[in-house]
DNA sequence: TTTAATTGTTCGAGATTATCGAACTATACA
DNA sequence: TGTATAGTTCGATAATCTCGAACAATTAAA
């Protein structure tokens, strides 16, 4: 992808965003980035193709969890954390908190 | 379906939940449950065929979401809340909330 | 009791989405 | 240069979404 794609807060729907969390593998990711802010992907994997873990930041991205910046021969990845709480207040946080909730069972 | 599978707390997931909430068809008709508490399909039509509203439900109730009884002829739903919120507290509640956000903009 | 109406499910098919390996691009380093 | 590193893109196979048509279960009418 040459031109990486971000959108504009009026361009993030509720439902991309709770379809992009949708999945174990992308929860993890947010899950990850929420401790450690800013992270490349190689750092994030999950031993699961490069491929398919490629395909799973872009969907995080291209619904607005994320943002991408290139650094060098990688993407540092960063939760939108600010823009998902002026969109949907509280939805992160419970995410979070869920996922740390069951985490911890 | 013969026998309606609704999972029990523990099997139900948080990615499960949120996959089930990523659609715009499910999330109105979570919308409208929370609004009116019991309702059969049929007053939750979003003008789809019936067995794609059919195959939402179905999302809905297995993910853990709802729960459907059988009345006569009909199916009546509701929102599992109690449940939800003890899983995941706040969930619900941010994704309501955001969509009534959405709503009034 | 048979017939018809209502409500929703299940089935089969075509269209979109997920996963993988392989090939590619861009940057950094020796 | 050449090589390594970090991700993306491509092509194929497998899974999921949407639909219409047929089916099942209950209710109401004839």
């Amino acid at each position: 992808m040459r031109v990486i794609y971000h959108p504009e807060l009026k361009n993030i729907s509720l439902a991309g965003v709770l379809y992009a969390l949708g999945d174990p593998v992308r929860l993890e990711i947010v899950r990850r980035l929420a401790e450690e802010t800013e992270q490349p992907c190689a750092a994030l994997d999950c031993s699961l193709a490069k491929s398919t873990m490629s395909h799973h930041f872009r969907i995080l991205r291209e619904s607005g969890i994320l943002y991408s910046r290139k650094e060098g021969t990688q993407y540092i990845n960063s939760l939108r954390r600010a823009d998902l709480d002026a969109l949907f207040p509280g939805l992160l946080a419970a995410v979070l908190g869920s996922m740390q909730a069951v985490r911890t069972q």
